[in-house]
DNA sequence: TTGGTACCTACCCGTTTGGGTAGGTTATTG
DNA sequence: CAATAACCTACCCAAACGGGTAGGTACCAA
C-alpha cells in the first residue's frame, strides 16, 4: 500500500550543484530522481509531466526565483511538497519562503547529506522539516513587524546616502513625514540610528547586497 | 614528454559541492581527481601525499577559510597551482584571495563546469584563470586604498551603531580623533555619509554581515 | 636626514539628525 | 459604523554630524 519510491524533482541553476544532489539522491534505494530543472519554466514543465513526489527547489535562480517558482507550481499543484535550498537563511528569506508554502528549509553551506535526505522523506511523508537554526529565524522574525512601503522606499534610500530633505524631495513628501518614517522604521528593526538601521536591514535580509 | 594526466585535489567542505566537482571533473579524459578534503588539515596533508598538480580550493569552510589555507599550502610549495571557488565574488575577496597567490577564481554562482574546466587546463599548463567579471573587481580594488587599522576599527563600531562619542570612548581618543578617521574613510570609500560608508564596506566585501 | 604614513588633537560653524508632542486624511476591515 | 493602519504635516530643541583649517608625535624606509 506504500509507494515504495519517492521520485524527487531538482531545480537548480548550477549544473554542479544539480550533479551533487542527484548523486546524493539516486544512490538511495527509496529515493529516485526523476528529473532536472535549471530555472522556473522546466520546473514547471516537469511538474506537469512528473507530478514529483517532492521537489528541492533552488532560491537564486536566473529569472523567477525560487520563491515565486514555488508559488506558480502550488497555484498549480497545491499538494505540491517543495524544500528550499539556498545559501542564505536571513530571517526575511525564511519567513518569504514558508509564507509560498514550502515543507522545508535547508541551508547549502552545510551540504550536509543526512539532512537533505531526512528532509525529503519527512516531507514526503506529509510533514514538514526546518532545522533548529532555520525554526529559530522563523520564530524570530514572525515576532516583527512588517514595514510598510513607504518605511521600505525610505530604508532604501537612505542606503544610497540620501539625506532627509533628498528623500523628502525624491518621494515628494515632506522631510517631517520622512523623519517619521524613519522613526518608525528604527523602532521596528531595532536599531538606535539610520546607520544601524540599514546594519540590521542587511542582517535581516530586507535589504541586499547588489551593486 | 607531457604528461598525460592532470592531478586535481577538490578542497570543499560541502559534501554535494564536492560530489559534483568530483562527477565533473573525473569524466574528463584528461583530469583525474586524486583527493577531497574538507578542511585545511586534510587539504595540506593530502598536497603532501599526492602533490596534485591543481588543487580547486572553497573560500568558505569551517576552521581555516580557503584563503588561509592557500597561504599555509604556498608557504610550503610555492609552485602549488590553486583555484578558489566561492560563492562570493566582491572585491575584497577576490583581492585577498590574489594576493595570497591564487592563479585562478571562479564564483560557484554560475555553477558552468565548461569554465571550471578551461580553468582547471589553464592553470595547470602554467597559465591564470580570471573570469571578466573577476578581473574588473580586482582591477577596481588595486585603484583603491587600503583602509588603515583605526580606520576599520572605526568603520566596525560605526555599523554597531555608535555615536563618535561613543567610537572615542571605546578607542580612548578623541572624538575629534574619530572625526577625523571617520572623513578619511569616508573618502576612501567614496561614500557621503557615515550609513553610506557602511553599505559600501557591506558591497565592497570589506564588512561582512554576520550575526 | 628627509620623506611618507599612520596616528593624534583642537577650534569654528553650519547642517543634519533624533526626541517629544499634537494634529490631520484616507482606505480597509471587523 | 467604528476601529485600525498607513500616511501625511508642523513645531520646538538638543545632540550629533560634517567641512575646513592648523597643528602635533612616532615610526619606517629611501
Amino acid at each position: 500500500m506504500m509507494k515504495m519510491e519517492i521520485g524527487v524533482l531538482v531545480v537548480d541553476d548550477n549544473q554542479m550543484m544539480r550533479r551533487g544532489l542527484r548523486g546524493s539522491l539516486d544512490i538511495e534505494p527509496d529515493l529516485r530522481v526523476i528529473g532536472e530543472a535549471a530555472n522556473g519554466e522546466e520546473a514547471l514543465a516537469l511538474v506537469r509531466q512528473h507530478k514529483p513526489d517532492v521537489i528541492t527547489m533552488d532560491y537564486q535562480m536566473p529569472g523567477d526565483n525560487g520563491v515565486v517558482v514555488t508559488e506558480k507550481i502550488l497555484e498549480e499543484f497545491p499538494a505540491a511538497k517543495i524544500i528550499l535550498l539556498s545559501i542564505f537563511d536571513s530571517e526575511e528569506d525564511v519567513w518569504n519562503a514558508v509564507r509560498a508554502g514550502v515543507r522545508g528549509y535547508l541551508t547549502k553551506k552545510s551540504g550536509d547529506v543526512k539532512e537533505l535526505l531526512e528532509a525529503v522523506r519527512s516531507v514526503a511523508a506529509g510533514g514538514t522539516y526546518y532545522p533548529a537554526s532555520i525554526a529559530g529565524k522563523l520564530e524570530e522574525r514572525r515576532k516583527q513587524p512588517d514595514l510598510t512601503k513607504r518605511e521600505m522606499e525610505i530604508l532604501t534610500l537612505l542606503a544610497d546616502g540620501n539625506t532627509n530633505k533628498e528623500m523628502a524631495r525624491i518621494l515628494d513628501i515632506s522631510d517631517m513625514t520622512v523623519k517619521l518614517h524613519l522613526a518608525n522604521l528604527r523602532e521596528k528593526l531595532g536599531a538606535v540610528d539610520r546607520t544601524q538601521a540599514v546594519v540590521l536591514a542587511y542582517k535581516k535580509g530586507i535589504l541586499h547586497i547588489e551593486e
